[in-house]
DNA sequence: ATTATTTGACCTAG
DNA sequence: CTAGGTCAAATAAT
């Protein structure tokens, strides 16, 4: 059986892989005109296979999901949700493809890029579902433990004020999620320090962490180390509208760079399949705020 | 029932 | 050996 944050889970898994295939078509189209044929051959390739790979896995997803809620109206909106997430998401890409690809008012360039992919939905694929969904199944149970290597890239340090209002000053907030691991004291320092790692680590490596040290002369300043860039695209939505820095960085020391997306695919996940309860609210293929 | 945090053990570089 | 970083089992939170 499947529960539904299961499903969602790999939801977002499916829209991890849209990300990085959209990723792999900009960084193809930058470099297009001095791209021999070979490598040309060898990154459509890598596209396809990975726009193939989502779509497989989405058909599945959506098999099981309508095998599991009796109603059937999904199919002819799924592709409308994927632009409007796809719009929320990359708008800058959805511009590129209207004007290179002449598409009208609506976003004709990548409707045009989806469509085969989810019009494969009707034509009832039956496949294993089990098979690929409950895979990570028993393995051998002693590994030899891969170690960490040193110096794994980048490094960025900032430091960031607490927060005053109240309570506990503990946790800065920055827009990715974050998962504790471990905390230590340090020697010469009154706080211990705090040890994270990205949320969606199982995501495939993403190797993002941070740590969390209170300086020793003034509590009320955090210094932040991050280590390694998100390879996930799952940070959580810094709204336009919603700027309230509940961290203010005070200063920054950079190394690296980064790339930070619109929308939580966690969001997206939601968006298709609800986050509540099993089997209930069809509505799911509108916005929040439709008017019903 | 799943996911997150806590915390001592464990690991590795120096 | 020590110090800092990570693992993982127990525990807490959702």
């Amino acid at each position: 059986m499947y529960s539904y944050k299961k499903i969602s889970y790999q939801m977002e898994e499916v829209m991890s892989m849209i990300f990085h295939g959209m990723k792999l078509v900009k960084s193809l189209e930058s470099s297009l005109p001095e791209k021999p044929p070979e490598s040309l051959l060898t990154s459509l390739d890598e596209i396809v296979k990975t726009f193939s790979d989502a779509n497989e896995r989405l058909k599945m997803l959506l098999e099981i999901k309508n095998s599991e809620t009796a109603l059937n109206k999904t199919k002819p909106v799924i592709v409308s949700v994927a632009n409007q997430m796809l719009m929320q998401m990359e708008p800058g890409l959805m511009q590129e493809y209207w004007l290179r690809y002449g598409g009208s008012t609506s976003s004709q360039g990548t409707e045009a890029m989806f469509q085969t992919q989810l019009m494969a939905v009707d034509g009832g694929g039956e496949r294993n579902l089990t098979a690929a969904v409950e895979r990570s199944g028993a393995s051998g149970s002693s590994t030899p433990r891969q170690r960490r290597r040193k110096d794994e890239g980048e490094e960025q340090t900032v430091l960031v004020a607490a927060l005053r209002t109240g309570n506990t000053d503990l946790p800065p907030d920055d827009n990715h999620t974050w998962r504790k691991y471990g905390q230590k004291e340090i020697l010469g320092s009154r706080f211990p320090r705090a040890y994270y790692r990205c949320t969606h680590q199982k995501l495939y490596n993403c190797p993002a962490k941070k740590q969390v040290q209170r300086l020793n002369d003034d509590p009320f300043t955090f210094r932040v180390t991050y280590r390694g860039s998100h390879t996930c695209y799952n940070s959580t939505a810094p709204t336009a509208s919603s700027a309230t820095p509940s961290t203010i960085p005070i200063s920054s020391v950079t190394t690296g760079h980064s790339v930070d997306y619109g929308l939580a695919v966690v969001d997206m996940a939601d968006v298709m399949f609800g986050s509540g309860g099993v089997g209930t609210n069809m509505d799911f293929i509108f916005p929040k705020n439709d008017p019903s």
